[in-house]
DNA sequence: GTCTATACTGCGATAGAC
DNA sequence: GTCTATCGCAGTATAGAC
């Protein structure tokens, strides 16, 4: 039994109107759609026939441009922590208070999820598979060490009560990122529900805010 | 590329030594084996040859005992939501505070997710994959509506600040999950840990019950 | 840089002996 | 009930034309 026989097929948009002849441009396209092939099905699972059709390009164009398909997953990895770091480093976290700091981490990281979803599926993925082998070369403390950075601020100044940096920022982490890795599942359970739609991020982007700093504060 | 090649190995002990000719205890290995490798390459990515290199009995004896291996998979998938329902019904939580129930809800639930941590992995596979296509028939409403009704009744009396319920239980199970399922990858960040150690597990939970309760009840 | 065609291998599934 | 052997297709990767 193939993939293509029983498994749901991928409903990702057929092939997109490519400029002929530009290489920047196909190699981006490709990454965009291993990104979805691998978030999906992880570095064994992904078809390259597949990441082809979602790109509009054949299987040899993307050997062409990556030598295989292990390079190709390797870049794939490398970009979401390249591109969370870049937008964390934006924020003025230090000139804010530990719970303005929080939120304000909090709501950016759950911006670029909703706009990114499939770069926090990869690294489930990454984890079940390959046991964190590719993850590990990706950079991934960067972005972390700041939510650690945070807590221990707040916890230096009395403003969160004492927990563990490295326990509480994983709890942190898991509610940003549960709301997306869960969404195919859940949404079979409240199916008038649209977990993509803006204003349901948003929303869950408050819960998320008030649920995590509540769990901080130290009782006043 | 086959995965053999180049992906991470299985580092599954090696086949258990097996009665002969006991049809029952054949069956739950076969399904004991084959959850970890649906929890690590979901549907589409698991290898017949693996289960059964994890089990000690030939591909045959799978086929002979589940039809294929959308049935085995689908034999996998239902276990978890059976397992986590009976155990939650053990619990008298009805005799119980909202405050009181929430934390034994959510004792009883890392305690089981240490005991079977494949199962989770397997929910997130099937989401990504599958989209919660094998998903909807396990029955998995039964645990969050549980969920649901604790923090409902802890808003009716007071005990819980007005919070979305199923946006809270979303966040609740996504504390308890994410230090399992992202424990591949962290390990690489915090390499002096033993995520899976009973201590560490144990650790966990305390932190995970202290964050969650600060974070549904109301400011006093 | 992009395509078509194909070599070679991995894997789901089955046949048939014991 | 359990095994060995094998079929047939699906999937990675490459050769070579344009």
């Amino acid at each position: 039994m193939g993939r293509s026989s029983k498994a749901t097929p991928s409903t990702r948009s057929p092939k997109k109107p490519r400029q002929a002849r530009d290489p920047e441009a196909t190699k981006a396209q490709i990454l965009n759609a291993a990104e979805e092939e691998f978030a999906r099905h992880g570095l064994s699972g992904a078809r390259m026939e597949a990441i082809a059709a979602g790109t509009g390009v054949t299987k040899a164009m993307i050997y062409y441009y990556f030598e295989n398909k292990e390079q190709l997953y390797q870049a794939v990895l490398q970009r979401p922590a390249n591109e969370l770091l870049d937008a964390i480093k934006q924020l003025p976290l230090d000139d804010l208070s530990p719970e303005k700091a929080l939120e304000m981490l909090v709501r950016g990281a759950i911006a670029h999820e909703a706009a990114h979803p499939y770069q926090q599926m990869i690294l489930f993925q990454e984890a079940s598979q390959n046991r964190g082998k590719y993850f590990e070369k990706a950079g991934w403390q960067a972005p972390f060490a700041y939510l650690l950075k945070i807590l221990e601020r707040g916890m230096a100044d009395g403003t969160f009560r004492p927990v563990d940096p490295w326990l509480t920022a994983i709890n942190i982490a898991g509610v940003c990122n549960f709301y997306f890795t869960t969404y195919d599942n859940v949404k079979h359970l409240a199916p008038d529900w649209d977990f993509r739609n803006p204003a349901m991020v948003e929303r869950h982007t408050q819960e998320a805010i008030a649920f995590i700093l509540a769990g901080v504060k130290r009782q006043t």
